[in-house]
DNA sequence: CAATAGTTTAGAATAATTATAATATATAGT
DNA sequence: ACTATATATTATAATTATTCTAAACTATTG
């Protein structure tokens, strides 16, 4: 209940209309201790689950999109079938597991920070991301 | 005319059917210099452009795929849109140029060897890359 | 409260990718 | 070389992720 009221503050400080479904969503996302990585479909099923009622899949692409613009979520980019997002805003790398298709946030102190000794000319570094891709040790060995 | 043999030769050593679709697309993606890093719109497109004759686009994805199993491509992950595909197969990293949509190999000079100090446990890990983002330096200060 | 701008929604539209099933081709055995 | 078999190609349909549309709804401002 009072963080109800902080979520609406939240989004009246980014210039988003506290609607009831945005209070919803960031309920559901940032309620949370750990960091939460999400795809679309994972998000509209928590929300089916969690809520009484039901929110338009486009207003959850909106609204997620919305979050991220404002800087509340990050998008990571695994593979060409569709997008993670991430309530970990911060420049983290990630723990890719292969076989489960779960996303693990790296501790920073596990990597040393990088390097790049050559930016291609003329352009801004906007991030540097680390993609780590894991599988099960004992694999059918083609 | 000596290259095609070379061709016919890697595929079938790869156990692939050197069919005349798959030596073509062999042709455009394996007869250059440089590292060709591309959508399978974008090879779709070099093909009518280069080849008299048309390929169907679903033998353009199953031939990149075909492939990729064989470790003849491999694929970037860049956002949730669509999948990149990479002539160059070794262990690298990437610049990405959000205004052009390129891709661009690092190379692997410019970046220490990233040493990971804590593994998840039981898993295996299979790859490890970097992904900088960059973008034109005069950009619109939001 | 009324006006307005912004939001939600169901459903249509798009775009990337994959499946289907008929036809065609490559290859191994004769 | 001819045939049988396995595999590949193709056009097209199907699927999936995502975005668009336009009408109904709601938050904010005065
Ligand atoms: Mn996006
Ligand atoms: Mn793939
Ligand atoms: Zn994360
Ligand atoms: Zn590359």
């Amino acid at each position: 209940m009072t963080k109800n009221f902080n979520f609406i503050d939240k989004l009246r400080k980014a210039g988003l209309r506290p609607t009831k479904q945005r209070v919803k969503i960031c309920e559901i996302l940032f309620n949370r201790e750990k960091t939460f990585h999400f795809t679309i479909n994972d998000l509209a099923k928590k929300i089916s689950e969690e809520l009484n009622e039901k929110i338009s899949l486009a207003t959850v692409y909106n609204t997620v999109h919305a979050f991220e613009k404002k800087g509340y979520l990050k998008e990571i980019a695994i593979n060409g079938d569709k997008s993670y997002f991430d309530t970990n805003i911060t420049a983290h790398h990630h723990f890719y597991d292969e076989d489960t298709h779960e996303l693990i946030d790296c501790d920073q102190n596990d990597i040393d920070s990088i390097n790049i000794k050559n930016n291609i000319t003329g352009k801004k570094i906007n991030s540097v991301e680390i993609l780590i891709k894991v599988a099960s040790d004992n694999q059918n060995q083609n």
